[in-house]
DNA sequence: CATGAATGAGTGTTCATTCAT
DNA sequence: GATGAATGAACACTCATTCAT
């Protein structure tokens, strides 16, 4: 029956595309299903067929936001050799994402709402995207390029943080395009703001940050 | 009655205390009063008798808040001249206030929940917050030692991203303390990611991003 | 068709079956029609095609306990003669039945959930039922070995009463079978527990009750 | 505040004396927890403040019926010496009891309907209350009175059967008061139906029953 | 000032029933 | 005959807010 398989991805994705909206402009909390179903053009009962409780269908929203995310970022590099440009491109993906589709944003702030199980599978998740991302600056590093003395953690929560803040600001009317956004701070992670003329004679102890890793609380490090 | 003054401003600090602590770990929609209340060891009434609506416990929260944090940017600067250095000593003090007090975390995520004249309220004190910022930014550009083909009003939403993003990844029990977090982001900001052998040969054009400005939908651009 | 029948009649007892089981464990109300579906291995849809509705489902579940009932009563005083063995038998074949099968057991309790036509229509099979008893306890009364005084509808209640109780303590791992919890029911009601020295004079007195009948409120009296 | 205390000890019967009845003709499962907060005259948050849950109101209104049940009975066999016509006066107080108040029979048929710790406390109310009666029963037997085969644990269960059958036929424009009724048990059951004349020889076997007591399956045996 | 009982609109969820396939 | 997706009214329960004391 291709008729009822298509038909039934097809209002999985009506349900998932409107509380992915709802919940990025809303919050989750502040959601409630009636209005999920409404946008959808569906009714409660009919949510809940597909998605027995609000919590699973956050959770399979966020996976489908994680699937999709990674399956854009790893076509972006596809064929691209030199790891930093690769790690350029990714940053690009990975903004182009999160500013395109709903359901990253709800990805970033929403997984307080998850608890028990599900919220143990969203961090699952997480840590084998952040694991991904690890790989990335590893091999940027790899080549010599970096500063030797760069804790390429820190980097990464550095450039996170920049392209997830890029959530709270970025408005589709505005003058610059998302990869022009990803490539300007790429272009000040990568080069500095401080004019060369500017620098101190030692930068390498300026970049130097503690070796040792913290652990993380809620499971094992990733970088 | 300096006395009913103090414990009446003693009492109210219980209830912004408690709300910032569960507003951070569930989150605004899902805390309720009388969970906020409890955890002031007072009762629901008494909390209305102080803050009669929830969404003005939020507002007020950010309020104090943004004050506290001010405050503490404004004595870490105090007698320093060197603009660089003043951009450098506020960047510390904006993380030790995000990483040490619950208080002002809640305005990265929940203005979100605020609807009507307190969300109108919250935008004009996160505006303000942000024009003390490119304040801050303008001067140390006005130095001559930045870049001049940088966009402050991108290197500003990269710094507060990085910065933002620690309060989501910090763990007290980590290897480093905030202002060790603090110098590493901004000596990765300053001196860049790359050795200075592996730079192109033009960095200004890497830099230079288009010089419009976008407005903001929900204000007018503080930058 | 004798398959097609046949099949069909398994497929309605297995919707039965599963009911009654059900009914018994969590109550009338307190299960749902997937729940029945589920246990008849069959779905919802399917269990509606039978039993349009779940009021139905009852009904049609009392109607079969009646028959079964009655049929096993019948079968177990056929040719005997003495109307007060024939009620002893009657006795245990009741009991039998109740234990025996979970299907009767959900009329003793449920019938209030019922509404309307439903209703009515229980009201006259278990008046119908109450009806064959009256018989029985008349010509077991008409031996003339029963004191006069007794009043039969009464002894009707008592009997049924202690019967039916037995419904909610019995567990079949327990030390007596049916048969003889019904024996035992049986000898205390026509011996009496008070040993005959110690009774009084005037045992007849102390049986007298009140000889009108009460008038029922859900239709008419049987007895 | 006797006030308040007295207020709030009414209104909590208000909602119990509702529920009970609403339970006792529809049954818990279809009693809506609206229903009951308006056959008390308050509003469904109102109920649910005094009651957080529907299971936790039938508890308190199981707890509240089986302790006026026993207070009632204690009551009516005070002072009174002969252990057989203290079982003759409980009798008729518990069925006076269980005519009379709404919450008896709910105690009787809804006790399915509690799950987990709420059924466990059911389970060892009911255990303490038939403990008691088995004290009253063993003190009967004891005078000697009794046939000396009659095991007693099916003594109870055949009076308890009468006494709770009556709560389903009894009707209240019925022709015979509780008192009455239970007198009339209670001759049956201590005279038997059959005419003296008419017993054979040996009443003493047709008594006799198994000894070994069959243990329970929800906790230990109390007879 | 502080309390806490009461409110009632609204929430996530349930479930008997319908009906196109 | 059988299916299972869809329905929508109803459910138990929540919770910000009110207000008499």
């Amino acid at each position: 029956m291709p008729k009822s398989i298509k038909s039934s991805k097809a209002v999985e994705d009506r349900f998932l595309d409107a509380a992915a909206r709802l919940f990025r402009v809303k919050g989750f909390a502040a959601t409630t299903v009636r209005e999920i179903a409404r946008a959808a053009r569906m009714l409660p009962g009919s949510l809940h067929y597909r998605y027995p409780t609000k919590d699973g269908l956050l959770l399979a929203l966020m996976k489908r936001g994680v699937e999709t995310d990674l399956a854009g970022i790893r076509a972006a590099i596809r064929g691209v050799r030199d790891p930093v440009e690769r790690l350029r491109l990714a940053l690009r993906a990975r903004l182009r994402y999160l500013l395109g589709r709903d359901a990253a944003q709800v990805v970033l702030f929403e997984w307080r709402a998850l608890k028990g199980p599900a919220r143990q599978e969203m961090v699952r998740l997480r840590d084998g995207y952040e694991a991904f991302w690890s790989g990335l600056l590893h091999e940027a590093a790899g080549t010599g390029r970096f500063h030797p003395e760069i804790d390429l953690r820190l980097l990464r929560f550095l450039m996170f943080g920049a392209i997830n803040g890029a959530a709270l600001w970025y408005r589709p009317e505005g003058p610059r395009t998302p990869d022009e956004i990803s490539d300007a701070f790429w272009g000040l992670i990568a080069y500095g703001v401080l004019d060369e003329a500017h620098r101190p004679d030692d930068v390498a102890s300026a970049l130097r940050t503690l070796s040792a890793l913290e652990t993380r609380a809620d499971g094992g490090a990733v970088d």
